[in-house]
DNA sequence: AGGCGTACCTGAGGGC
DNA sequence: TGCCCTCAGGTACGCC
């Protein structure tokens, strides 16, 4: 994916293939940019919102942004009646704050909501999988999202009990939102890489010694991303003109046919649940 | 219930 | 040059 360059007045706060990292660097952008913020207008230029785009726009307009935070992959903007505004970027969406003076709209754009300062907040997305939608305040809107791997809820012993008695392939689990949330396909390759597990592995016959290794990788992966600030496979910048950079630092993901950095062997590409899947046969064994 | 396959969508890149 | 074709990815949905 390779999207036009942007103008100096714009900032660029999406980032391709939005994971856990890249959600928690926009949502962290976002709350810098727009917190406080009075929406004064709204835009439905395509109706990937709910309600439906003209009760979306009368519901929205006259709220304010009293928070933005991240749930798994949502981005989550707190209102000030307790609603809130939950976006799923899905492949290619994203979340840009722009000044109202930008002569160019961003491409690709489903929502605009202006804000009274004259700034406003595209949602853009070149394939049309994102979603925005409001949410009442006593609304159970994540009932169906996993365990933060972050959070210290994500406890050793929670993650090995969901692990057990369950065949399917532990790449796959980790990708299971309803489970764990927040892995996509580069965290769940490079956390596996990093705890030596073979991706194909059935979750449930994990040893004990794999599961801790893992329960490890994944939060070290992730957090090491967040401080690079996801991951930019291609030349994207941030609010600050700064790339992210973990794509520098992949052990795995992307890397077919490179000697993997521990041992040496060549990184192999295999497909697990028609996703491709990158690793080393010879130091991921377990 | 859980796991699997497919649809959604469009640009990039390969083959001829 | 340009036209096909395939691929990539996260999630929702229908099916067994």
């Amino acid at each position: 994916m390779r999207l036009e360059p942007f103008t100096p007045t714009q900032l660029l706060l999406g980032i391709d293939v939005p994971e856990l990292p890249e959600v928690e660097t926009i949502a962290r952008g976002l709350a810098n940019a727009i917190t406080g913020k009075t929406i004064e207008s709204a835009t439905v230029l395509r109706p990937v919102v709910y309600p439906e785009p003209v009760r979306f726009g009368k519901e929205i307009v006259g709220e304010r942004i009293a928070a933005v935070g991240r749930r798994g992959k949502f981005v989550v903007l707190s209102l000030g009646s307790g609603r809130r505004l939950v976006v799923h970027l899905r492949m290619t969406g994203r979340l840009i704050v722009q000044r109202a003076e930008a002569t160019d709209s961003e491409p690709y754009t489903n929502v605009v909501l202006g804000f009274r300062d004259r700034t406003r907040l595209c949602f853009a997305d070149v394939r049309r999988f994102g979603r925005m939608r409001l949410v009442e305040p006593e609304e159970e809107w994540a009932s169906d999202v996993g365990l933060e791997p972050l959070s210290r809820a994500f406890s050793f012993e929670r993650f090995s009990s969901l692990l057990d008695g369950r065949p399917t392939p532990i790449k796959v689990f980790l990708l299971d939102q309803r489970r764990i949330a927040g892995l996509g396909n580069i965290y769940a390759c490079e956390a596996l890489w990093d705890a030596r597990i073979r991706p194909s592995r059935p979750a449930g016959t994990l040893s004990k010694p794999a599961r801790k290794r893992l329960h490890i990788s994944i939060q070290s992966v992730l957090r090491r991303a967040i401080e690079l600030r996801g991951t930019s496979i291609d030349d994207y910048v941030d609010a600050q003109g700064r790339r992210g950079g973990f794509q520098n630092v992949l052990s795995v993901y992307g890397r077919d046919g490179g000697a993997c950095t521990r041992c040496k062997s060549p990184i192999k590409r295999t497909v697990l649940a028609q996703r491709g899947t990158w690793w080393c046969r010879t130091c991921q064994k377990h």
